[in-house]
RNA sequence: GGUCUUGUGGCCGAGUGGCUAGGCUCAGCUCUGCAAAAGCUGCUACAGCGGUUCGAAUCCGCUCGAGACCUCCA
């Protein structure tokens, strides 16, 4: 089916990817905590997922993709002190808690669709899935996992590493841990302080709290993504993603938990996507850099010059690779616009080239051997772990062939229509289906292409009288109103926004 | 302090032990009434120092620099 390998955080080796259950593939991404708006550094994050759901798709696999809303039990700080985010957020806008999380999870909906990401085959969310959290909580008690104080919950990690290896994923020690930890304060009931909560007990004015055989409480924020992983892809499945920034302590926890449920550890292969920079600092929520992916959009923010598609700031993501750090600035920007730009007008040039009628035996066949190669090579480079830097650098290629065929550098008679149409799908194929690029605006009315005409029309009517003060005035201000116009050489004009 | 990642030409950014990444910028040329667009050519690289090797930007060590995580974040 393919010749995919992945890069495996959990044994930090490329290996080839082997789905358990072939041609079936499930995908697990923990999705956003919807207490604020989605920023950029998470589009990045899911749209690299996108890209990397298109592609399995591409190859034929059929893939269960979960991505869940976690609308309950994040809280602000895990070591127990912390208030839940929701709550905290309905308090700062006057709201019910439930309101935040419809807000933000409409609003999150929103980017996606603006941003062209198909939403997963299923999104849970936390509060839907208490029933399948308190059933594994009561597991991992009864296996000696898991202890019960005062109506809260905590997982026992010092238990559990004495049978697993908690630190598989993050790569840490889990006696340096709890040195680390040592010197804070608030620890008082669990007894280690490196022990995580599965069950929170709520103080009487929480408004987000549920009945559960421990008392009023809510869940633990590590807890969602083990029950349901596990109830729609089983307890052993293919993928499991997330942001770098999740690696520990939350897909830490996760595998424990699996682990200790089950004795399973969940995913096979573990994905990280890098975080995103702009100007040279992580951007992040509270570092307060963050910009909304709207604002990319309209343009409307002090550090951006002006707004930039969303399928420009796709294809600048696209240009690293997903497990690199990339940092984003406006010059980034205006790079992607103009390629993509170029790719996206290659695409258009050749699906409306005329073909050859006949095929005689004037091919060229270095150059067609050339081009295949550059088209067979772009699966190859997804198949290195969706190295998608390396097959637009192909896609460059390919279209400055188009652009040779069209300028007359390449003679047509060089080129058959099988390598035309093959040319042709891949651009499509890559920039479309897989990367999920949209072309440059394209809404423009058909009378827009009445107006042009004229304006043409009336400018080759001054060259021909060599009124050129008339033909440039036309040709600047368009200029000027964003509209290119380009003299081609069989005499005809062409525009383009 | 601990764990880990990283340092590529004007900028961004791929990369394999030996073969042009690519994009953007800049210069020259072709085309053009002039431009634009497009094509062609050129321009500066692999942080530093050592080692392994016939050969290293690519492997190893050290130095210097940058960053991430260890505490909420995708």
């Amino acid at each position: 089916m393919s010749d995919l390998h992945i890069y495996n955080s959990l044994t930090r080796k490329k290996e080839k990817f082997e789905p358990i259950n072939a041609p079936h593939v499930g995908l697990y991404v923990c999705g956003p905590t919807v207490y604020s708006d989605a920023h950029i550094g998470n589009v990045r994050t899911f749209t690299s997922f996108d890209m990397i759901y298109r592609y399995l798709t591409f190859c034929g696999y059929k893939v269960r993709y979960v991505r869940n809303i976690t609308d309950a039990g994040h809280l602000t700080n895990d070591r127990g002190e912390g208030v839940n985010r929701m709550e905290s957020q309905a308090k700062l806008e006057s709201l019910e808690p439930m309101e935040i999380v419809q807000k933000y999870t409409v609003g999150f909906h929103h980017v996606m669709e603006m941003f062209n990401a198909h939403p997963p085959t299923i999104e849970p969310t936390a509060t839907g899935h208490l029933i399948e959290q308190i059933e594994m909580i009561e597991v991992l008690i009864n296996k000696g996992f898991a202890y019960e104080v005062n109506g809260n919950v905590y997982f026992d990690v010092k238990k559990y590493n004495e049978t697993y290896n908690y630190g598989a994923l993050s790569g840490r020690n889990i006696d340096e841990l709890i040195a680390g930890y040592r010197d804070l304060d608030g620890q008082d009931e669990k007894q280690n302080s490196i022990d995580f909560a599965l069950w929170k007990k709520a103080s009487p004015e929480h408004i987000m709290q549920w009945k559960s055989p421990w008392g009023m409480g809510f869940p633990g924020w590590h807890l969602e993504c083990s029950a349901m992983s596990t109830k729609y892809l089983g307890k052993d499945f293919d993928i499991h993603g997330g942001g770098m920034d999740l690696k520990f302590p939350h897909h830490e926890c996760e595998i424990a938990q699996n682990n200790g449920y089950c004795g399973h550890g969940g995913a096979k292969y573990w994905m990280h996507t890098n975080m995103l920079n702009f100007n040279g600092q992580k951007m992040s929520k509270s570092f307060g850099n963050s910009i909304l992916p709207m604002e990319f959009v309209t343009g409307n923010h002090p550090l951006l010059d002006k707004g930039y598609s969303p399928s420009v700031v796709r294809f600048l993501f696209l240009q690293t690779h997903y497990s690199s750090e990339l940092d984003i600035n406006i010059k980034g920007l205006q790079d992607a616009e103009k390629g993509l730009k170029k790719l996206m007008e290659a695409l258009a040039l050749i699906t409306n080239f005329e073909l050859r009628i006949t095929n005689d035996n004037s091919e060229n066949q270095k150059l067609s051997s050339d081009i295949q190669h550059l088209t067979s090579s772009c699966k190859e480079f997804m198949d290195d772990d969706f190295n998608t830097a390396r097959v637009i650098a192909n896609l460059f290629e390919i279209a400055t062939i188009i652009n040779s065929i069209k300028g007359g550098q390449i003679k047509k008679e060089e080129i058959s229509n099988e390598t035309i149409a093959l040319m042709q799908k891949t651009l499509s194929d890559y920039l479309f289906d897989v990367f999920g690029l949209k072309p440059v605006e394209e809404n423009t009315p058909s009378k827009m292409d009445d107006v042009m005409n004229v304006l043409i029309d009336i400018r080759k009517e001054a060259k021909v009288k060599k009124d050129f003060s008339t033909s440039d005035a036309i040709r600047n201000k368009l200029q000027e109103a964003g509209i290119q116009l380009k003299d081609e050489k069989d005499g005809s004009v062409s525009w383009s926004i």
